[in-house]
DNA sequence: GTAACTGCAAAATATTTGCATCCTT
DNA sequence: AAGGATGCAAATATTTTGCAGTTAC
């Protein structure tokens, strides 16, 4: 008689698939994992020579876009032209992204990191203008570098 | 005798180039004056099939990287891929830009302002951290759209 | 089995570089 | 006249699209 396991791992990576209505494929948890396993934001060309794996370029690009239309991951703004993605730890959903946290981009280590205990500020707008989404993002030196 | 003039006129374009101390040509003033002339922000695109202008694309590129050196223009961090520049406002200069305004971009008409009259906010990081430059981008309806 | 996902090829876009010519100072 | 700026050609890099084969459910 053997150990009784359930027949569905609960890896955390294959749960965040499924609850978002998405086949679970290798490529796509192989992806996702490398966002779990560090706490900073990833660009696409990170992805792509991530060590030990070989994605695909297309398969990266059309990943990384089924994520951010589902809420898993979210771009960052940043002033140079680098286009950056980090997990989603809020409340988002399909179409709908709300992140209130800040984006950090240290200077000296060129990661970047979402504060998420760091909450945007209410910003006073001129009369006329109103916000749906306000995004902040801080240069500076992380932790680890200073 | 005639009235005395002096010998510099002081086009507001011209005597932006001169301070400093870049060449000037046509092709930097009309780019210049774009900028100039509308309150928003612009990308390379705009400026190539700018109305009755005709740029080439190569010196649009060189341009744009002029101005941003000299603290002419400075970029706006987007969390779409499009890059976009604007007039710096601020006591910018070469290899230091203070944009100190906020940015907010319409879901309307996608076009992009600077807020000069918004200061970005004072944010309070996590211990080991500290802030160079803190970007705010707003995203929402502007005054001409709500 | 069927719909969804992937990988390859190739198209479309965007950006950079080299060099000869032209323009500003 | 000399150095910088421009325009063209072409090299690189980036992103998108089509389609046939493969995989998840």
């Amino acid at each position: 008689m053997h150990k009784q396991t359930t027949h569905h791992h609960i890896h955390t990576v294959d749960s965040l698939l499924k609850k978002n209505q998405l086949s679970v494929t290798a490529g796509r948890k192989k992806i996702l994992q490398l966002f779990l396993d560090q706490p900073g934001a990833l660009s696409h060309g990170d992805i792509e020579k991530s060590a030990g794996e070989k994605f695909d370029r297309v398969t990266v690009y059309r990943t990384l876009q089924t994520f951010v239309d589902k809420g898993i991951i979210h771009t960052i703004p940043t002033a140079d032209n680098s286009v950056r993605y980090a997990l989603c730890k809020d409340d988002c959903s399909e179409g709908h992204h709300h992140d209130h946290h800040i984006h950090f981009v240290c200077n000296h280590c060129h990661q970047t990191f979402c504060l998420d205990d760091v909450v945007t500020p209410a910003i006073k707008l001129p009369r006329g203008y109103s916000a749906d989404q306000v995004e902040v993002v801080v240069e500076g030196i992380c932790r680890n570098c200073s």
